[in-house]
DNA sequence: GTCTATAAGGCGATAGAC
DNA sequence: GTCTATCGCCTTATAGAC
């Protein structure tokens, strides 16, 4: 997975001997990705999350200093590989943002660990010490800012109806799926998160666009990008 | 501060002193609520949650058989206070289904600790295990059946249109509230949930009703019933 | 880079005094 | 009904050997 298929240089053997040890960090931070799903913050160990990584508690303390360190570590990665990247390519239609989101969201229910940590962590993160409460403020200022500004841009271009507020109505999106992921959460298997989300934005997209067309029967879009 | 200030029968005295542990557990209760809701259950500690009760940490389990018995007590309760009743009076239209909804949210606005909790728990009840996993199983199933008969009534009535699946909406409508209710959490003083959700149900009235009649402007049912 | 050992303290639950 | 005391275990973080 880490091939770092040098030549000589001493410069190269130290990358390489640095890649061996991100390989290590990141198999703690997946196996802190599930404990948080599992427990959230407060209530996980570092010696259950070492244990997992086939560590010590001492020897992961080594790479991360402290539990707090370890948890905004895996948030950062975690927005780095998903769907942060989201708003990276400019989307040519409303609809081609909404396809956007529903392949974020199939994304996200084929990883079950990733997905309920994120649950986990925004529902305690609410209240105002929190180490992550930060983080999933400037979190969800961007994501709406993100949603809002392609909606906005679909306003200007006359594809959606001019008195539609673009920044309530990404706000709304995000909480759907939110709120979507929670309830997928409590039944993984049976609920289709992504389906759900679909008949939401086709709904969305008849009554919110000028045309009132919904959405294609089955288009691209919401294959897993598959990028980690 | 125990005043069984008894007379002669049994019975009296039995009652009073149990009238008596009721106002101590209605104590522990709300001290619950709040300790939950800033540190979700595994992380709660009944030391703390019996300090701010004004008890020990031994006379709390004299009320409550174990950490669990409270938890589950606490979420009973407040079912019990809060929109459980929601479905008590049959509603005349789906204006009126969604009017009472948004009172739910102004009712869920007032009391942070309360809606914090549910935030922190249904986040970490995702996990099977979890001591609130199977409560909050059968919540959503009784909200979602709820809110899908009133829809399934109104689609009856010839009120909404009949293409519409009123399972599926019910779970639209119960994933935007939670997910506006997280956003909230963050900055409960500046974000207006209320509005936000009006906005929601007035543009999903225009699109899904027959007649495609938004939301009354700024009428009843949304102030705060005052159960408790 | 990883280990073991340990410090210093918190946890839930039980037992028994009053 | 509430207290104190206690059991056995778990917690994060640090120190130092290898």
């Amino acid at each position: 997975m880490d091939r770092t298929q040098d030549g000589k240089p001493r410069r190269t053997a130290a990358r390489g001997s640095y890649a061996v040890g991100d390989e290590r960090r990141a198999r703690i931070l997946d196996a802190a990705v599930e404990h948080f799903a599992q427990w959230g913050f407060h209530a996980s160990s570092l010696a259950r999350i070492a244990k997992d990584a086939g560590i010590t508690q001492g020897g992961l303390l080594h790479h991360f200093r402290s539990k707090e360190d370890l948890l905004i570590s895996v948030l950062r990665r975690t927005d780095e590989q998903g769907g942060v990247r989201l708003f990276a390519r400019e989307p040519q239609s409303v609809v081609e943002t909404f396809q956007t989101l529903l392949g974020l969201a199939a994304y996200n229910a084929e990883r079950p660990g990733r997905t309920k940590m994120f649950n986990a962590l925004v529902g305690e993160a609410g209240e105002r010490g929190h180490p992550a409460h930060d983080f999933f403020v400037g979190r969800y200022r961007m994501v709406i800012e993100g949603i809002g500004r392609e909606l906005r841009d679909a306003v200007e271009r006359g594809e959606v109806k001019p008195g539609t507020d673009p920044e309530a109505l990404a706000a709304e999106i995000a909480a759907v799926m939110d709120g979507l992921q929670l309830q997928w959460a409590l039944a993984p298997e049976t609920y289709d998160m992504v389906g759900r989300l679909r008949a939401y934005f086709d709904r969305l997209l008849r009554s919110v666009t000028v045309d009132g067309v919904g959405l294609p029967e089955r288009s691209g879009g919401e294959e897993d990008r598959s990028e980690n």
